[in-house]
DNA sequence: TATGGCATATCTTCTATAAGATATCTTGCA
DNA sequence: TGCAAGATATCTTATAGAAGATATGCCATA
């Protein structure tokens, strides 16, 4: 036990595995050892791992299976589709996002973006732009801004559709919590150039930042979505 | 135990419990019996009384303070603010919502009401349509739809701020959950009209279906914001 | 001998219970 | 009025058995 020298056993117990997924010693989609392995490891009950557990499955960090065991969560593309992009048609389904341009360039953070990811103006940031179809029509700009330090992406770098999974495969980064904002507005210059279809029209403006499992704030993105036939769903309870 | 035979013991408490407050056995901000009474109530243990109550926690269906009790959860204006309305400033403070026109009537459900509602055409709703106030600007168009035969507002009535609150106090329906779809439009006629200082501009749309504590649809509403200084906050986890 | 099917052993997580710890409020006493 | 002790609530930890999943091995059969 490593991570904390107080409260509950269970929140110590917790705090030692997201430790280790933090640290890349549990990965993404392994299977962890057994709530007694963990238990006589750690010296408490299998009882009290459980309720570890409980509280890492229900942070969605991990998934359970009866008989079966326990794995750390992984952002297959289903995943951060269903978990982080809430983008819906009038049915109720995903509307399935797809790439139709991609921009990778290095740059100093723009004052805005470096206010909200908390680092310094001349911080050196990777900013990816993309246009993006929804239901097979142009419909999204997306700029996503991480710091260079942390990912370093080469601008000639061909990204997967979800980005989240890139993360974690080439720089061990999970995003395991997103706050996004949104309003609408009618589509800024730089939208309307990109994506003409959304010249002059309102659009959904989504910003978002979003977290890795430490809480370290990773991602900050900018987008603007054409919403017709689509809508981005919260479900509230 | 009367509403269930079958399943895990703690579900079957939970439907218990469930139960008890859709039928106003339990009322809201009421002090629920201890774990240890229920437990012999119910002739099971503390331990599964208790997992029981951990899912409704969960679901934030009551509030539990070690030492005190456990209370079946309240809309107060406060909480009914933080859980179904998600309007914040630039600061992430929630922009409190102020009532500026309110219009109750009685009618014939619309066609699209009808459908989103699951009742026929010629059902009669009553619907509440205001206009809003955030941070001192008028900002927001709401229309509101229930069945006149759930609840029989009055068209004379005078409405509180926050209308969950209202739909507990005076026909005993409690809002568990809700959804949300979200998209951006120009503003339509009748949101110009009611509300000029939208006219031409672009508005976030919001839909919405509410449920109370069975799972039962009990309104719908169509919300229009213009989000200068507030954007819609989501959390995603 | 090779192979398909079934019982079983042995993993796993899940459920249920009990007992001691901790937090909060009440009550009685100085 | 102030404070300490007790009552009562939830919270934490531990343990035992049930339920589900997988792999193994035996055995009948071609």
């Amino acid at each position: 036990m490593t991570a904390q020298i107080s409260g509950p056993l269970y929140a110590q117990v917790r705090e030692t595995l997201v430790a280790r997924m933090a640290a890349g010693e549990l990965k993404p989609g392994q299977l962890l050892p057994s709530e007694f392995a963990l238990a006589a490891e750690l010296s408490v009950s299998q009882g009290t791992v459980r309720k570890a557990l409980d509280t890492l499955e229900a942070d969605n960090l991990i998934t359970r299976k009866q008989g079966r065991g326990t794995f750390v969560a992984e952002h297959t593309p289903e995943r951060a589709l269903f978990q982080f992009f809430r983008m819906e048609d009038g049915q109720g389904m995903v509307a399935l996002p797809q790439t139709l341009t991609e921009e990778v360039s290095h740059r100093k953070a723009p004052k805005r973006i470096a206010a909200r990811l908390g680092v310094s103006g001349d911080t050196l940031v990777v900013r990816i732009r993309r246009t993006r179809a929804l239901l097979g029509q142009p419909a999204g700009f997306e700029d996503v801004f991480v710091p260079h330090a942390l990912m370093p992406i080469p601008e000639d770098a061909i990204l997967p559709n979800a980005l989240y999974n890139h993360y974690q495969a080439k720089f061990g980064l999970s995003i395991a919590r997103a706050e996004d904002r949104l309003s609408a507005c009618l589509a800024p210059e730089r939208v309307a150039k990109a994506l003409p279809a959304a010249a002059g029209k309102a659009v959904l403006m989504q910003t978002r930042a979003a977290y890795e499992l430490t809480g370290r704030l990773v991602e900050v993105r900018e987008s603007f979505y054409l919403t017709e036939g689509v809508a981005y769903a919260v479900d509230l309870r």
